[in-house]
DNA sequence: CAGCGGAATCTAGCGGCGCTAGTAATGATA
DNA sequence: TATCATTACTAGCGCCGCTAGATTCCGCTG
């Protein structure tokens, strides 16, 4: 591959990255309905054909937004983890960290975790980072517990309940708090 | 008023009733992105703007379908409590008849807890349907337990991400029983 | 019973959406 | 310098939610 060659296919590169970065900047100001292939086209100062020599359409440029979401999310856990003060809190930092960015980031979050999807969970196909960031979960129990991957599931599930009914409204934001300490007290006691 | 102008407003209470139904089985049948005003208006056999006579757009068609939603989960819930053999399997079977109900019917489901929505959850004017189905859940735990709401709250925060995370295949449905087993053993033995 | 007037309903169209066919510009090679 | 494949663009398709203005309908009055 000539010289030439290379440098186009790493400006090719930071163009794709630049379409990931506009999508979810966009997004997070002023949520993804606001995310259309036009307005995104024009804060890349490119012409709409070429987001789709990119990806293959709009739900793909939002899967490339969750993947790099991913791997934030599960720096953001281990962070978390790795600083609990003793093992036995090491679950409630991880869950209230797992809060913390759902509500910070929201776009981002529902990227990741509610708009239809081609990424694979739980399964040979899944991205690193987000087995990763599961892994912050399972980590927080005792290796000897069989079931901790289940333990991790619920965990994880109950968190994202509650991120996402009180994102939406469904339940009121200001009781998050008291929720997150049952729902860990509730864990780590078994 | 006159019998005629009665009859006019009957009617026209049946075609509501006509539209919102359309517009879930709809959604039921293809999911709610094929559900477009175009496509409903065919189906009730009415021009597009008579839709924008009786519901102010897209997004009250839906919080419609949502509220005839709550009636049944609520209805639903109720009975299965009552039907539980005794007072600690209440909690058991009323999750599940709520997991049972989100598998069941998922676009509904959608429409109540995942489109955004106008309707007021937890506040003076939530729609009484609405309140009776999270009463379900509060019921399941004793009178004397002041912080039943709390207890209420989480548990169905936690079915909730379970039944959304599993719906959009990001944990496997065939897990399911057993996370239900163990978020009810976690919250009943305390 | 004729025909008026307001209400109910429809036709037609606006701006914007995701996406793509076909054209024009670009730039490395011969 | 001429060629030609690659790249990016303009223009447009069919669809969306929604609405202004024309049209039809129908109970009421003279």
């Amino acid at each position: 591959m000539s010289a030439i060659n290379e440098r186009r296919e790493r400006e090719r590169a930071q163009r794709h990255q630049l379409i990931i970065t506009a999508a979810r900047e966009l997004a997070e100001a002023e949520g993804w309905e606001a995310v259309t292939t036009r307005r995104l086209a024009e804060r890349v100062e490119y012409s709409q054909p070429v987001l789709y020599s990119h990806f293959n359409g709009k739900d793909a440029i939002v899967s490339a937004v969750a993947i790099d979401g991913f791997s934030e999310l599960a720096a953001h856990l281990h962070h978390a983890r790795q600083a609990a003060p003793e093992p036995g809190q090491a679950l409630r930092a991880v869950c209230r960290a797992y809060l913390d960015f759902a509500t910070e980031r929201p776009a981002l979050y529902q990227a990741m975790f509610v708009m239809p999807t081609d990424v694979k969970f739980a399964s040979a196909e899944t991205p690193p980072p987000l087995r990763a960031a599961f892994g912050e979960f399972v980590s927080c129990f005792r290796p000897d517990n069989e079931r901790r991957e289940l333990f991790a599931e619920v965990t994880w599930s109950a968190l994202h309940g509650m991120a996402v009914l009180s994102d939406s409204g469904r339940i009121p934001p200001e009781g998050q708090e008291e929720r997150l300490d049952f729902l860990v007290t509730m864990s780590t006691d078994r």
